[in-house]
RNA sequence: GGCGACGUACCCAAGUUGGUAAGGGACGGCUCUGCAAAAGCCUUAUUCCUCGGUUCGAGUCCGAGCGUCGCCUCCA
């Protein structure tokens, strides 16, 4: 059964198979500048990388998944007057960069645990490849790629003619009304490499070069460190839509006109979670974390379901509502999967095996998570066997990743004992008063229940209970 | 200014090479229940932003328009 995604560099669904020479799958994803939180939409795209890998290793291949971690500031223009994020960091913490980084980093890894995201093969942090980036840019340096300026070592994009294919970059208007600073630049599409320390100024994170003190440019660590664990040519480079202008395009350059060889066979994006109409952004404050969510009684799954819910080349728009909606669509999945729990057995079934096609189907079909849920659903509807069903959601879930079909870590919250004491003498009472069908009563109990937030369920067997 | 994406029921959202609108949530109805809750069943778009065109047939192709948004500065 064929694989296929979306190609950004052909603009087209392709099919997906290895190379004969290689056995696994070099795939390189984009990680964060850990300045900050994580913000959902963020999350958003490491959730689409989390099931590309899955879908991968489902279909069969295993992979290679290298993402990185951004530790070292950038500025932010291409002037010496930008702020560096990572000092902005420190500044606003009162930490020192590093312990920003070490902070953040920690963080970013919490999150991505908690929304049941696959640990990359390799994590790699760009200071740990300091000399990779420099013997990179000293390649391109005696190619005669770079020139230099006042203020450091620059990409000359007019020297690689097809920089301006992979985002159909209009070159020439990219000039008119952009908010590019020239600078010293001879284009606009000319990037840094390396830049110069200020002469009087000591910065936090600053490294000895050929070129003197400095620090790198924006692009260089990702081309480093992709070559670096991966190779010369990658199978699949990912990121977030935003990067294709830009660093994609940028990291294209650099890689392949110090290698001669393509760098990356296929470019998958993922496109932007919306809030209030537009994207949901860092620079205006305002932004949804995972632990927010968690706060206002969310599980970070209730989250993930969510994103599945859409396709990741589409905007995801963000809404209260949608958020509940996907956890609600959680409770009754996990309703409709616990009793499944340990009940496995052989797929043998026409109708299992062609719903297990239809799943591999949709997942294989550029990651069409929208219809494998729906595959799911209309699954679990179907008149078959428990032990099939329960090997089904296994399956599924090797993909989904929600957890389903399999005992869980009950909630983390730890309920202090005496209420549990409390809550039981309540409903100890209510039974009493319900045996005397003394309904008023046993109601008014339900009542003072539902204030400490404790909803309950009469059953066959007894009442339970449940925050 | 350049490039690009999107507009499907109350909400989220899928729809492959055009063949007669997945799925989820909410709502409503029914069954069950002392009443609830949970569960089960049923119901929910003659219609896909608008207007034209191609076609036996279009949400799907073409053209125009309207609306929303993104990238072109670091950004997922």
């Amino acid at each position: 059964m064929s694989l296929k995604f979306y190609n950004t560099a052909s603009r087209s669904k392709e099919v997906f198979q290895l190379l004969e020479t290689n056995d696994t799958v070099k795939m390189y994803c984009c990680g964060p500048t850990v300045y900050h939180y994580a913000h959902i939409g963020n999350l958003r795209t490491y959730i689409f990388e989390d099931v590309l890998r899955r879908t991968l290793e489902y279909h069969g291949f295993s992979v290679k998944h290298v993402v990185n971690i951004t530790d070292v500031g950038h500025l932010t223009s291409d002037a010496d007057d930008g702020d560096d994020k990572m000092e902005k960091g420190a500044a606003r913490t009162g930490k020192t960069v590093w312990e920003v980084a070490e902070y953040y980093t920690q963080a970013f890894m919490k999150d991505w645990k908690s929304l049941n995201i696959v640990e990359p093969v390799i994590w790699c942090k760009a200071t740990d490849h300091i000399p990779e980036q420099i013997q990179l840019i000293q390649n391109l340096e005696a190619k005669g790629f770079t020139y230099k300026t006042s203020d450091g070592i620059y990409f000359d994009s007019a020297k690689f003619n097809r920089y301006p294919e992979f985002a159909n970059l209009d070159v020439e208007n990219l000039r008119q009304g952009s908010r590019i600073d020239m600078g010293e630049k001879r284009s606009a599409t000319d990037f840094a490499l390396w830049k110069f320390s200020p002469p009087n100024q000591k910065r936090a994170m600053e490294w000895e070069s050929p070129w003197g003190l400095g620090f790198p440019g924006w692009h260089i660590e990702c081309s480093a460190m992709a070559m670096h664990h991966l190779g010369e040519t990658l199978d699949i480079h990912c990121g977030g839509s935003d990067h294709v202008r830009v660093h994609h395009t940028n990291e294209i350059a650099q890689s392949e006109c110090a290698t001669g060889k393509l760098f990356s066979r296929f470019w998958l994006h993922g496109e932007f979670l919306r809030m209030g109409g537009g994207k949901m952004s860092k620079s205006t404050g305002e932004f949804l974390t995972i632990s927010l969510l968690q706060k206002k009684g969310f599980d970070p799954l209730d989250y993930r379901l969510f994103a599945l819910t859409s396709h990741y080349r589409n905007y995801l728009n963000f809404t209260w509502e949608a958020l509940e909606n996907a956890r609600e669509s959680l409770k009754s999945l996990r309703r409709k999967t616990d009793p499944l729990i340990g009940k496995g057995g052989e797929i043998k079934s026409a109708l299992a095996l062609k719903i297990q096609k239809s799943f591999k189907e949709a997942i294989g079909d550029d990651l069409n998570t929208p219809m494998a849920l729906g595959v799911l659903n209309e699954m679990l509807k179907e008149d078959l066997e428990d032990f099939e069903k329960a090997s089904l959601v296994l399956d599924f879930d090797r993909v989904l990743g929600l957890n389903l079909g399999q005992s869980r870590l009950e909630p983390l919250t730890e309920v202090d004992p005496s209420i549990v004491k409390k809550i039981e003498d309540l409903l100890a009472q209510r039974n009493e008063a319900r045996k005397a069908k003394n309904w008023s009563e046993s109601d008014k109990i339900r009542d003072e229940l539902l204030k400490m937030k404790v909803t309950i369920q009469d059953g066959p067997n007894g009442t339970s209970w449940s925050f």
